[in-house]
DNA sequence: ATCGTCAATGAGTGAT
DNA sequence: ATCACTCATTGACGAT
């Protein structure tokens, strides 16, 4: 099958699954179901045709290219983890053919960001995370080769509610067990791996804030009561009275070499299977 | 244009 | 080997 036969189908298939997807007839699909060719109207490819459509599917998202490498390349065994990786990253296509079905339907890569955050602020579908405007290769029926863009890292914007949420978890619990992460993150729809990080961030910027508030309260001058004698319009120092000034100490410095000197976390979760006794 | 925030990434580490 | 951690940094984004 000639390259651009492939592309065009592999094309068409994508745009077929986004208005499926969009239309709610069917979600969430398979990779898989792609490269097998489930779909009688596409024809049966067959293995060859699959691998083929796979290295050109390579060309089309990033997130193509990672879970069909990981899922289907040969020699490569595919851990518990990683194949939960792999369902994120499907995830994330899917998330990605929405966006690119919408584009396809002629809408403006920044209306549809205010759309979307129109969306989150006002709460209409609950939980919502996007993905920003992300083309990694410009491909279309009417143009057979991909061109390579600009590779553009996208940041998913958590909506208030999630925030929220993980916020008021985080105030009663700094660590979450994998089960409590894994029901938080099914709670908050988003990935198992984006709750972690978001806490694993949350702790360190807590961490930072307390160190520079304690910090600066150490560097700053303090107002300290001390005894003073009055005697004829002249003041005197009583002994003893003296308030310790603390030597001035460079935030940056403070906080680049002190990083151990506080330990204040919670023990982890009893239900983990790490236990943080002896570090913190 | 600059700055602060924050999700994501990577290096290094320890536990299992 | 795998996992989750801390810490430092990156890059996107919004506010100013």
């Amino acid at each position: 099958m000639p390259p651009h036969e492939l592309q065009g189908r592999v094309w068409t298939y994508v745009l077929v699954l986004s208005q499926c997807i969009m239309t709610s007839k069917f979600s969430p699909f398979l990779i898989k179901d792609i490269l097998t060719g489930r779909d009688a109207s596409l024809g049966n490819p067959g293995n060859t045709a699959a691998e083929e459509l796979c290295a050109l599917a390579r060309n089309l998202r990033m997130g193509f290219d990672s879970a069909i490498q990981k899922r289907f390349s040969p020699g490569i065994r595919v851990s518990e983890s990683h194949r939960s990786d792999i369902c994120e990253e499907e995830g994330r296509v899917v998330t990605q053919l929405r966006e690119g079905a919408a584009e396809h339907a002629g809408m403006q890569c920044g209306e549809r960001d205010k759309r979307q955050r129109n969306q989150v602020d006002a709460g209409k579908k609950g939980f919502h995370h996007h993905y920003h405007c992300e083309e990694m290769f410009s491909c279309s029926p009417e143009e057979p080769r991909c061109r390579p863009v600009a590779k553009k890292r996208s940041r998913a914007a958590f909506s208030h509610a999630q925030v929220h949420e993980m916020e008021r978890r985080f105030s009663v619990q700094r660590y979450l067990s994998g089960p409590e992460r894994a029901d938080l993150a099914c709670a908050l729809k988003l990935t198992e791996t984006q709750v972690k990080i978001w806490f694993q961030n949350r702790r360190y910027k807590t961490k930072r804030r307390q160190l520079a508030t304690e910090l600066a309260a150490l560097s700053s001058p303090k107002t300290v009561a001390v005894k003073v004698l009055v005697r004829n319009e002249q003041k005197h120092w009583i002994p003893g009275s003296e308030a310790h000034l603390p030597t001035t100490v460079p935030l940056y410095h403070g906080y680049q070499y002190q990083s151990y000197l506080h330990h204040y976390y919670q023990p982890y979760s009893t239900t983990d299977r790490r236990s943080y006794g002896g570090m913190f």
